[in-house]
DNA sequence: CTAATGTATATAGTAACTATATGGTCAAGG
DNA sequence: CCTTGACCATATAGTTACTATATACATTAG
C-alpha cells in the first residue's frame, strides 16, 4: 500500500488533511509524537501520506481521552501484542465514557421534563391529587439530628447517589412525620429522598409510596415556610381531610434556575386521609 | 428543603464532599463562579450545604463540555426559560458525543478481531480462498494517475471517510487490476478502498466483491513487493489457477503496529480462475 | 519586481487546574 | 503554657495541549 508516496506534503498541507492546527504538527514534531519524514536544508518540513494513518490512530487514542504522553509510550514499545492490550483497555474505558453519557442524556430529559411541567404551574393553586407508586431512595433517618449528624447524613447520601449512580435528575426532597408537622416542625425531616424512575436490584433503601395529597408551592426562602403550611391546612380543615402519615418537600426552582432566594418555589405534598 | 443549612463547611470539607481538590474551589472563588457563601475575618471560606446543588450543576455542565465561561454566563442569566434552553442544547451535544464513542466503540472492536487474527497467521503461508460478498467504499480511479492526482485522491478519500463517517477500522486498501498486474505494476492502483461491514443507503461509490482468491503475505517494505508476487504468481501456475480481474492489497501491520518499515506485513490477495 | 502567501523559530497566552512555598490559626496533649 | 500537627490563607509557578503573535526568510503569481 502507499508506495505512491514520494510525492511531500509541507506542513500546512499536511495540517489540512489531518484537519489540524500547523502549529500542532510543529508541536507534536518538538515533543516527538510525529515528525516529518524528512526536512529539506531550509528546515522545511516534509510528510508522508504514510504518516496520516499514524495521526489518524493518534486522533483515536486522544478520542478515547489518553495523554500525548501515554500515547508516546505507546508509539515508543509498538509490537501486536501492546497494540491489542491498548485497545482492550481502551475499549473499557470508552464503554463506562458511553455509559456516563447516557446517564447524563437521561438526567438531562428528566430536567427538561420537569422544568416544561413547572412553567406550567400556577404557583398559588392547591390542589387534590392521588399519587401513584414511585420508588424512593432514602437517606439515614435524620430525625431530631444534630447539626453534625445532618451534615454527615447529607454527605453520606451525596456520596452514595454518587457511588451507585442513583442521581436521576430529579430533586432532593425532604419527608417529614406526620408528628412532626402536627407540632409545628417542618423542617425536622426524617429522611431525605430522591425519586428513581427505574430503581435497580440491591439497593436496601428503597420505598414506596402513594395515596392522597394535597399538594401546593411555596414561593420564597424557607424562614416563612411556615406560612404555606398554613394556608394549606386551612384548605384541608375545609374539606375536611385530615393529615395522613408523611409530607413530602422539594425544590421546583433553587439556586441553579433562579438567582434570588425569594424566587425559589418548594413544592409541598401533604399526605391526607379523606374523611368520608 | 435544607433549612438546617445552618452547619457551614470549611474549604476542606467541601471539597470532600464535592470529590475535587481544595484548590479547585478557591479557584472558583477567584474567578467567580463559585463563591461561599461567607467568609470570616480571617478570610476562611465557609460554604453551606445548598451550595452542594450549585456546584453539581457545574459538574454536570462541564461534563458534557461547557467551559467555565459559558457556565458562568448561563449562571448570571438564571431562569427557567433559560435552564430550559441550554438543557435542549446539551441534549444535542450529548447525544452528538454518544454517537462518536458509539463509532470508536465499534472501531476499536475491529481493530481487536484484525490484530486477534493476525497474530494467528503464518506469514509465510499461501492459501486458495473463497472471499464472500463484502461492501467497499472506493475512491475515485487513481490508475495511471500523477503524483498530484494521486495525492489529491487520497485527501479526498480521507475527506470522505471523515465526513460520512465511514471510516470503520478496517485498513484501507488498493485494487490493482488484472492489466496493470500482467504487466508488472503492483503499484499502480485503480482504487482505494475501505470495507464497510454495515454498508448505509446514500453513497454511490459501493461495490461488492466475491469469488477465489490466492493469499498470501508480503513482509517488508514496499520495494520488495514484486518478489511476493512471483512468489504467488508460481503457486498459481503449479496449481493451474489463471488471475482474475482484480488484486486487492492491504497492510496488516503498518507504522501503527510496527516501528520498523521491514516489520510491515502487506496482505496480497489475488483473484483467480479456477482451471477446470 | 513586488506583493501575497508560504515556511521557520521563538515566545507568550489560554483553560482548568495542580503543586509548592510561605505564613497564619487552632485544638489537643504533655 | 507551649509545642505539635493539622488545618486555613495567599502568591506564584508548573502542567497539558494547544493557539496566537512577532519576526524573519522563501517561494510563487501577476
Amino acid at each position: 500500500m502507499f508506495n505512491k508516496n514520494v510525492k511531500y506534503f509541507t506542513t500546512g498541507e499536511f495540517a489540512k488533511i489531518c484537519k489540524v492546527n500547523k502549529q500542532t504538527l510543529i508541536y507534536y514534531d518538538q515533543i516527538g509524537l510525529l515528525s516529518p519524514i524528512m526536512k529539506d536544508s531550509k528546515d522545511y518540513r516534509y510528510y508522508s501520506i504514510a504518516q496520516y494513518e499514524f495521526f489518524s490512530v493518534i486522533e483515536l487514542l486522544k478520542a478515547v481521552g489518553m495523554s500525548l504522553k501515554d500515547i508516546q509510550k505507546y508509539m515508543a514499545e509498538k509490537s501486536p501484542e501492546n497494540f491489542l492490550e491498548l485497545m482492550y483497555q481502551q475499549k473499557e474505558i470508552v464503554a463506562k465514557k458511553r455509559r456516563e453519557l447516557e446517564m447524563i442524556e437521561s438526567i438531562i430529559d428528566v430536567k427538561i421534563d420537569l422544568t416544561e411541567e413547572a412553567l406550567h404551574i400556577d404557583f398559588d393553586s392547591i390542589t387534590v391529587e392521588h399519587l401513584p407508586v414511585a420508588t424512593l431512595y432514602l437517606s439515614k433517618n435524620i430525625e431530631d439530628s444534630t447539626e453534625e449528624q445532618f451534615t454527615k447524613a447529607i454527605s453520606d447520601f451525596i456520596d452514595e447517589l454518587d457511588r451507585s449512580q442513583l442521581d436521576t435528575g430529579y430533586p432532593i426532597g425532604g419527608i417529614t412525620r406526620r408528628e412532626q408537622v402536627l407540632a409545628g416542625n417542618y423542617d425536622n425531616y426524617s429522611h431525605l429522598y430522591i425519586e428513581q424512575p427505574h430503581p435497580r436490584e440491591g439497593h436496601p433503601y428503597f420505598e414506596a409510596i402513594e395515596g392522597d395529597f394535597i399538594v401546593g408551592y411555596h414561593v420564597g426562602d424557607s424562614t416563612t415556610l411556615g406560612e404555606t403550611y398554613e394556608r394549606l391546612f386551612k384548605v384541608m380543615q375545609e374539606k375536611g381531610f385530615e393529615l395522613g402519615q408523611y409530607v413530602f418537600e422539594e425544590y421546583i426552582y433553587d439556586a441553579v434556575i433562579r438567582n434570588r432566594e425569594e424566587d425559589y418555589v418548594t413544592k409541598i405534598m401533604i399526605e391526607i386521609k379523606k374523611g368520608c
